[in-house]
DNA sequence: TTGTGTTTTACGACCTCC
DNA sequence: GGAGGTCGTAAAACACAA
């Protein structure tokens, strides 16, 4: 959890702003130390999000595994059903459970998702590099509750932050075809995904505001040399060199980041 | 163990764009 | 009018110090 870790990391953790077109998730590209994704270096984005270049397949070539999934929000037990909550086991990253998710053509299958994976060493060092992906999955049973009811919110499970993350590494601004993929990938619904880049856009707006709060003090006691502004910072090395309006402090509008 | 602070989901209000 | 954006906030989940 705790994703301002993965965040603080993320420069190494996600050298260049590139996302494996499949979705794919390599357990070894989760072993902490460089190179992180490998797989994904020969990846270059594209720009024109909109044609969903960077995906590199058409549409077909997911095969429309799920439905349409018109948001039965306050049941959205189907959706609760797959994550995390459903998903009692943690996700330990193991090299079979990611293979099963990748059954060419019918991308990531949330079943998988909920298999059970060995518990990681519960004296996995805390605060280490991936931390948050250690972090033991909830076993409580959330049967989809509403803020109404009386739990209100799930827990993602760390595979789905880490798509999840992955996509927004790559683009800030989900297109409405990979918020369906993605959606139907993870087992959540499109909406989740949506408020998850709602809420990841505000969560790095509030890291990049910390930012640069701290640059604007002079009176740094603590830090003698603040990070330049080009310096790869937790999302600024991440675009710094393909996609740097993309990490602008400054809040833009959906135009001005994809504006030429 | 508990209290406290932080992070993560989720929502509502409001705005803009098509 | 609908979809999706930001902003502010609630509350669960979590980390950590005492």
């Amino acid at each position: 959890m705790y994703l301002g870790y993965l965040l603080d990391k993320d420069a190494n953790m996600y050298p260049s702003p590139v996302r494996h077109p499949s979705l794919n998730l390599n357990p070894q590209n989760y072993v902490p130390g460089p190179p992180q994704y490998s797989d994904f270096a020969g990846y270059h984005h594209v720009p024109g999000i909109n044609s969903d270049p960077h995906h590199g397949q058409p549409a077909g070539a997911w095969g429309s595994p799920y439905t349409p999934a018109k948001e039965d929000w306050h049941a959205y037990g189907s959706a609760a059903t797959a994550s995390p909550a459903a998903a009692p086991a943690q996700f330990g990253f193991g090299a079979p459970d990611f293979n099963a998710l990748q059954a060419p053509g019918s991308g990531l299958l949330p079943p998988a998702m909920g298999s059970a994976v060995p518990q990681l060493s519960p004296t996995a060092q805390r605060r280490t590099p991936y931390e948050w992906m250690r972090r033991s999955v909830p076993s409580t049973s959330s049967n989809g509750k509403t803020r109404t009811k009386d739990k209100y919110r799930v827990v993602y499970t760390d595979h789905q932050r880490l798509e999840l993350e992955k996509e927004f590494h790559y683009s800030r601004y989900i297109t409405i075809r990979r918020k369906a993929e993605l959606a139907a990938a993870l087992g959540l619904t499109e909406r989740q995904v949506k408020i998850w880049f709602q809420n990841r856009r505000a969560k790095e707006r509030k890291v990049n505001k910390k930012k640069m709060q701290q640059q604007s003090q002079p009176t740094s006691t603590t830090t003698p040399t603040p990070p330049a502004v080009g310096t790869p910072g937790p999302i600024g090395g991440l675009c710094s060199s393909s996609a740097p309006s993309l990490v602008s402090s400054s809040p833009l509008t959906i135009k001005e980041e994809f504006m030429p």
